[in-house]
DNA sequence: CGAATGATCGGCT
DNA sequence: GCCGATCATTCGA
């Protein structure tokens, strides 16, 4: 039987105009990144979706441009990568044609491949659930620095990319539920933008509510 | 220029 | 379950 090859995702996937779409289709691909030389991928697990026009809960929202948010209005196919809490970097991939401020965060990935070194970089001495469980955590694991990744195009000449190895799951597999620590986005805090898949224990705990 | 505020995590109680 | 870490970004004076 002829193994099937990785593709990389390509631009026609990211322009697509439905960002909750995206978000659920990007569960199953493989993250990737190649840093220094030092391979390191996961299975996505956990994502959620943030839409500039109308989403509180987005950076854009009311479709604000700014000198950080105008990544996520450059056309899909790019990395938005951002400091949360003064600590963490994000990692979100920017969906939808040029000038709609819409991204897909990752959440959680399940390890692949390079796993010693995610486990230097996260300075653990053998792998837990919690290696890349959490926006937070995977972007340690897999190298990702918004001084160095943030707007860079998503593909293998570049240090981070997403590949489809032909995995295609069950829709039913996937929970829908309220997006993790928004609450003071009013309503769309209500709206069901995370999406998990079921039964992997690499999914975030996601703290507050969401659940 | 100052002040407020996070799309979080891990350690401690 | 609670709390502190830690700083870029944003907005208003």
């Amino acid at each position: 039987m002829i193994p099937i090859k990785n593709n990389p995702l390509d631009q026609s996937f990211y322009i697509q105009s439905d960002v909750i779409h995206i978000a659920r289709s990007l569960l199953g691909k493989i993250l990737v990144t190649n840093i220094n030389g030092k391979r390191t991928s996961g299975r996505i697990v956990e994502t959620e979706a943030y839409r500039g026009f109308d989403d509180k809960a987005c950076h854009a929202y009311g479709n604000k441009k700014t000198e950080r948010t105008k990544t996520m209005f450059l056309e899909g196919g790019r990395s938005y990568v951002y400091l949360c809490y003064g600590i963490h970097h994000l990692f979100n991939v920017v969906t939808g044609p040029k000038d709609q401020a819409d991204a897909v965060l990752i959440r959680a990935i399940e390890p692949i491949e390079g796993i010693d070194i995610m486990l230097q970089r996260r300075n653990f001495s053998k792998i837990k659930t919690n290696l890349t469980a959490g926006p937070g955590t995977l972007t340690k694991a897999l190298g990702i620095d918004r001084k160095l990744h943030n707007s860079i195009s998503l593909n293998p000449n570049q240090d981070i990319w997403i590949e489809d190895d032909g995995t295609i799951l069950n829709q039913k597999i996937i929970l829908e539920s309220r997006r993790v620590g928004v609450d003071y986005a009013e309503e769309c805090a209500l709206w069901n933008w995370r999406f998990r898949v079921k039964n992997s224990k690499w999914t975030s705990k996601g703290k507050g509510k969401g659940e």
